[in-house]
DNA sequence: CTAGAACCTGACATTGACGTCAGAGGCAAG
DNA sequence: CTTGCCTCTGACGTCAATGTCAGGTTCTAG
């Protein structure tokens, strides 16, 4: 499929998909004319990488990870297996502290509930 | 307390201290020198601002969350309370979100500690 | 009194994942 | 063949919280 397809299909702008190649993050064959056409696998690629970005990995990040997605043989993904777990650790913390943040504004929302009841 | 005490008593910089105030976010009584001096609850409330900031609040929409806790009075915190309850929910979707993509991360370790166990 | 922190304002720099625009070529349908 | 939509590259714009630098004032300890 062409890039507008796969961009709709998945989710994202076409611009986005030009720059996850740029990243490295997604490979593309080019037709004749320079045209790039994508295999069905990559609507599934693309929103798992729209997944990482949401879980606050960066471009960077997302490359050192994706041995384990592309080829999870023990010896090319090494440092990748190391690295996703320590993403993993990461984001668990993240959640952790947007936790708190939540019982925060749950705190003052039923504070607040309180004054405006009995006003 | 002077802005270098309350950068270090709340764990932010100077230069955050300044912005927020910029933004209406944090206020200071001033010397005769333009020294800015805080009181003792300053520090909570900048701890909180930086709670807010985690959870992905913006300044603008922090400043609109404040009166709910400078002035929880029915009447002058009605638009903040609504905007709370908002910004609880979209904190809520969010944090689904990552669960979600913690979750997907946890597949695709397994998935390789499968091959590294045995190969 | 003096050296060295700490403070002031103002302004430009940074970062990262895009948006957006320009100028040009490609492709299917009528 | 042409109209209109899709795609290409390249480059500049964006946003928000903060870093950082400059040039100057103020406070404090000795």
């Amino acid at each position: 499929m062409r890039i507008g397809e796969l961009a709709e299909r998945a989710g994202v702008s076409v611009r986005s998909l030009r720059y996850y190649e740029e990243q490295g993050l997604l490979q593309s064959e080019r037709s004749a004319s320079g045209q790039r056409h994508y295999p069905e696998e990559a609507v599934d690629r693309v929103v798992f990488v729209q997944r990482l970005y949401a879980g606050g990995l960066s471009s960077r990040t997302i490359l050192e990870v994706l041995p384990c997605v592309d080829n999870p043989s023990a010896d090319s993904a090494d440092a990748a297996f190391d690295r996703m777990l320590v993403e993993r650790a990461r984001l668990d913390d993240h959640i952790k502290d947007l936790l708190r943040t939540r019982d925060a504004l749950d705190e003052l929302i039923e504070l607040n509930r309180g004054f405006r009841a009995t006003v």
